[in-house]
RNA sequence: GGCGCCAUAGCCAAGUGGUAAGGCAGAGGUCUGCAAAACCUUUACGCCCCGGUUCAAAUCCGGGUGGCGCCUCCA
């Protein structure tokens, strides 16, 4: 498989350091609020990641954080009158709520900033033992000067950072592109207790010392959004590698963001939609479907008229299904020939040529979709139900991997709805169309569509 | 000022040297009592523009134009 990595800004092979378990971190929710659609494609994006290599037969462990004290969530719980503890509990429930309706895999492990002080002073003393960080009355900052590769994922020298920096008014630091490591506890603040005093972690801390601490020194694949390369992920390196000595990450995979009008969605401009209301609307499903029909590094717009393309798109591959299912009800006996068997392997191969080129889930979609126009076209009465079983299983197992056409869709006809097929059927039998007609309106309203076909009267749920 | 991304049909979107995938929408047709679904046919002589390299370019190179992002919390 080939990955496109930011480090290097070239497509690779991935080589995992331990074939038997890959390690993977992505930077998770700040847990102040319901998290919105631009937030939830790296969730969605790298969880596919995780299915695939999983598809693959590696083993993956997952980590994603919860970033549950900051200066937002304090903000936040203030403004709440409640405590940052009560405010981080309650939007992570928040996050698993949103998270399993799309479909997004539990991580491995799911560490929160405020459960790791331990591992977080641990690395902080590291850097200050290898003279990277220094203290200012409680404060601790990190020396980006002292760390000679400091803009290299970013690709920015930090002579040129420096020149572009905004004033930050804080004379403690020793330059303007220090960060902070550990922040000395205002009035107020949650604080714990450390080295230097009462105080919490800065920004960045956090997920060098949970990324250590759950996966090692060094890491097979970090993620997260392109807003992340600068300073967050830029950060991560200088603290993890001036702490361990090592390289910090192999490969680094960075999703586009999701825009309004072609203007990113973010929280600060406030055109933002939460995952928690576009699931009012639309199937979690065409969430989903929507996030995976472009490459994941180009930027994508969110509108109402693209939700409903991609609504209509799923809804084709389960028309496909439940026709596949209900073709099974009368489906001759027979074997999977060798012919039939060779076209299938060759959209697995489709499917699994796309994924392997930088997770190209549109391609792989593609590949879905030819399977459906390939079961529309050539599949009948006529098919044995072994081949109809095969193309059945194949659009699951795909679509597994994406996250994708996992509905149950097998319908438990009540004797009542049967009753009224049947009478109906009699009605047309006789040609009173219109008894026909007035049974099919009263399931209609009952949230029943009827489709009459050769093979016999098929149904589904509407929407 | 520095770094970077993008531009393919009405809409969305793959495709990075070999002659334009896929989806949505539209049109015509088949099937049907009607409907729905499905199927078939059809929709870019061209991939922002201008040059260049090549037998061959959406794809590589140079120069433009337009849009966006990061450099400040942000997925």
């Amino acid at each position: 498989m080939k990955i496109y990595n930011t480090l290097t800004r070239k497509k690779e092979e991935f080589v995992p350091m331990d074939k038997n378990e890959v390690k993977m971190y992505s930077c998770g929710p700040t847990v102040y609020d319901y998290f919105h659609i631009g937030n939830a494609r790296p969730f969605i994006i790298f969880d596919t990641m995780r299915r695939y290599l999983e598809y693959s037969g590696c083993k993956v462990k997952f980590v994603q954080n919860f970033t549950d004290v900051d200066d937002k969530m304090i903000n936040r719980a203030n403004s709440e009158g409640i405590t940052v503890k009560e405010l981080g509990d309650r939007f992570i429930k928040e996050y698993f709520e949103d998270a399993h309706a799309l479909g997004i895999h539990e991580a491995t492990v799911h560490p929160k900033a405020t459960e790791n002080i331990d591992a977080i002073i641990d690395i902080i003393k590291k850097l200050e033992e290898n003279g990277y960080a220094y203290n200012v009355d409680g404060d601790v900052y990190f020396s980006t000067k002292k760390f000679r590769e400091y803009g290299k994922l970013s690709k920015q020298p930090l002579e040129d950072l420096e020149a572009g920096a905004r004033i930050d008014v804080n004379e403690h630091k020793q330059d303007a592109m220090d960060f902070a490591l550990w922040k000395k506890q205002k009035p107020g603040e949650p604080a714990w207790e450390s080295p230097w005093g009462m105080g919490r972690p800065g920004w960045h801390i956090e997920c060098s010392a949970m990324a250590n601490k759950y996966l090692g020194e060094t890491i097979d694949i970090h993620s997260g959004g392109q807003d992340l390369i600068f300073p967050h992920h830029e950060n991560e390196i200088a603290q993890s590698e001036c702490a361990n000595g090592k390289p910090f990450a192999n490969y680094w995979m960075h999703n586009g963001y999701i825009n309004i009008n072609n203007q990113k969605m973010s929280k600060s401009l406030g055109n933002f939609f939460t995952v928690r209301d576009i699931r009012e609307k639309y199937d979690s499903e065409v969430i989903r479907f929507f996030m995976l029909s472009a490459h994941y590094r180009n930027p994508i717009n969110f509108s109402d008229m693209l939700m409903e393309q991609a609504k209509s798109a799923v809804e084709r591959v389960y028309t496909c299904i439940e026709n596949l299912e209900f073709l099974m009800n009368t489906a001759p006996a027979g074997e999977v020939s060798a012919d039939f068997a060779a076209k299938l392997d060759g959209f697995k191969k489709k499917f699994t040529d796309a994924m392997d080129d930088d997770l190209n889930t549109a391609d792989a979609i593609a590949a879905i979709f030819d399977i459906v126009y390939m079961a529309n076209t050539e599949l009948n009465g006529e098919t044995p139900k072994a081949e109809l079983e095969a193309v059945l299983s194949l659009i699951h197992e795909l679509g597994g991997v994406l996250g994708l056409f996992e509905k149950e869709t097998k319908k438990s006809l009540d004797a009542e709805v049967e009753a009224m097929i049947e009478e109906r059927n009699k009605a047309r039998a006789e040609k009173n169309w219109a008894k026909a007609d007035e049974i099919r309106d009263k399931l209609k309203e009952m949230n029943i569509v009827l489709k009459d076909t050769p093979q016999g009267v098929q149904w589904s749920f509407a929407e």
